[in-house]
DNA sequence: GTATTTTTGTTAAAAAATTCACATTGTGAA
DNA sequence: TTCACAATGTGAATTTTTTAACAAAAATAC
């Protein structure tokens, strides 16, 4: 296998959150089709993104649920699980820790970070907190590679030059300030007013195509 | 303009973002390749996107932060504004009320839904929050036309369908479970999972690639 | 046992998105 | 003034992603 598409990389672990849903229900196979329709997009698109992955189904009787759950596992996880952690334990911190607490995965958050001494020392839903002075003793401690930048917009830069400074691997920030980080370490950004500004223009443009 | 690609709606949305930050700082002009660098892409990307809004610069001095600032607002925004409901006043519904609240825009978010009778009744950040009952009813009073989908996973799906019925036009569902919609209502889902393990997979890649 | 249906896997075509390459031109320096 | 530079704007080329089309084969129907 030579090279994934991005887009199929973000389409497998979405196929495994349904796959999993459907092993809980006792499912042992499913069709092309059927993953299709939960995800909103063809079946094609379904049966080339597991050709890339090299799988194959049984004809007339589809995918192997559970097979297929394991090979996504084998091509997207890491073979020993990756370390995360949370920077800046307010809503969006919180509320992320909470969501991810007892999804059984391979990403495993272990670390949060503040710099409000009410929070350092304290835990959230198991996940401890500490101060942003240790973040680089605790991130080589714990092997942290992965971080999720919550913190207030104004301090995202320097959180990220400190996570870099840090040695961490891949920063998913969530603040609406772009970071730049070095090219070895992958980042990506996310803007929730970006994307409801997005779903906005497609509702004013079906309107507008109504008249 | 005929039609815009989906990916440069995206952009637009983020350069009005760095614009904005820009035009507070009192900057005047700004170079393709000055929005280039902050979003992490080539100014030929941003040079093509202001072309297909037939936006046109000054030959040496770059772009008029405030002009395009004001064209991408005609581009993406509804005239006379949108209002938009949160259903789930949880973690993840009061963080984005939250993060909302004070953003100036055209986009406001006029009332929250829940099942909780000690929330109902409440406000959070001057949202008011009412009983899913009753959402019909103020979905239509209030002309709301965008539902951002924050409750539990397993009510994922009735409350989409729920909003359908309300008369919503979009829905932004940030729960892991992907939900139906008839085709005349637009539709965009977000699963912070799978932009993790997007971020895990390219950190593991990375890391192989290495060795 | 043959035909029909249904589903996979894949090659080829199409569409969408990005990048290249470069003509054009305003600006400032020599 | 003239030259070199630095920027925009865009047609063409390239790359990436999606879709169409269809052969092959297993299951079912008759
Ligand atoms: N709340 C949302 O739904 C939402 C959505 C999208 C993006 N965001 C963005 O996410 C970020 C956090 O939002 P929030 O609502 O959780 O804000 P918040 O104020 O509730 O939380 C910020 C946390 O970061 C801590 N902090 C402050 N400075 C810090 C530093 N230098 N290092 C480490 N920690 C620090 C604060 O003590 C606080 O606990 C903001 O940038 C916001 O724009 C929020
Ligand atoms: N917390 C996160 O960071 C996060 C991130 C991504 C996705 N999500 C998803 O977002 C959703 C909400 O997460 P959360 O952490 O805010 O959960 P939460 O339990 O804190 O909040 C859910 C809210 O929805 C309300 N509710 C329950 N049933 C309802 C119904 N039928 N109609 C209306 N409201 C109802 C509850 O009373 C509660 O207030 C979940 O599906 C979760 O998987 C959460």
């Amino acid at each position: 296998m030579k090279h994934l598409p991005h887009k199929t990389i973000e389409r497998l672990s979405q196929y495994r959150r349904a796959l999993l849903l459907c092993h809980e229900k006792g499912k042992s196979h499913i069709y092309s089709h059927e993953i299709a329709k939960i995800q909103h997009i063809t079946a094609v698109q379904v049966r080339r993104d597991l050709m890339l992955i090299g799988y194959t189904g049984t004809l007339r009787k589809g995918y192997n649920v559970k097979e297929l759950i394991d090979l996504i596992g084998i091509i997207i996880d890491s073979e020993d699980g990756l370390h995360v952690a949370i920077i800046g334990m307010g809503n969006l911190g919180r509320a992320l820790i909470n969501y991810f607490a007892g999804k059984r995965s391979k990403l495993k958050i272990v670390a949060g970070f503040d710099t409000n001494p009410d929070k350092i020392g304290n835990t959230m839903s198991g996940v401890p907190c500490y101060s942003i002075e240790d973040m680089a003793k605790i991130v080589l401690e714990n092997d942290i590679k992965i971080g999720i930048l919550t913190v207030p917009a104004d301090h995202a830069i320097a959180t990220a030059d400190l996570l870099v400074k840090a040695g961490i691997k891949g920063i998913l920030n969530y603040t609406p300030k772009p970071v730049n980080v070095p090219k070895e370490v992958y980042l990506e950004e996310y803007d929730m007013i970006t994307t409801l500004e997005k779903v906005a223009f497609y509702v004013k443009l079906q309107e507008m195509d109504e008249e």
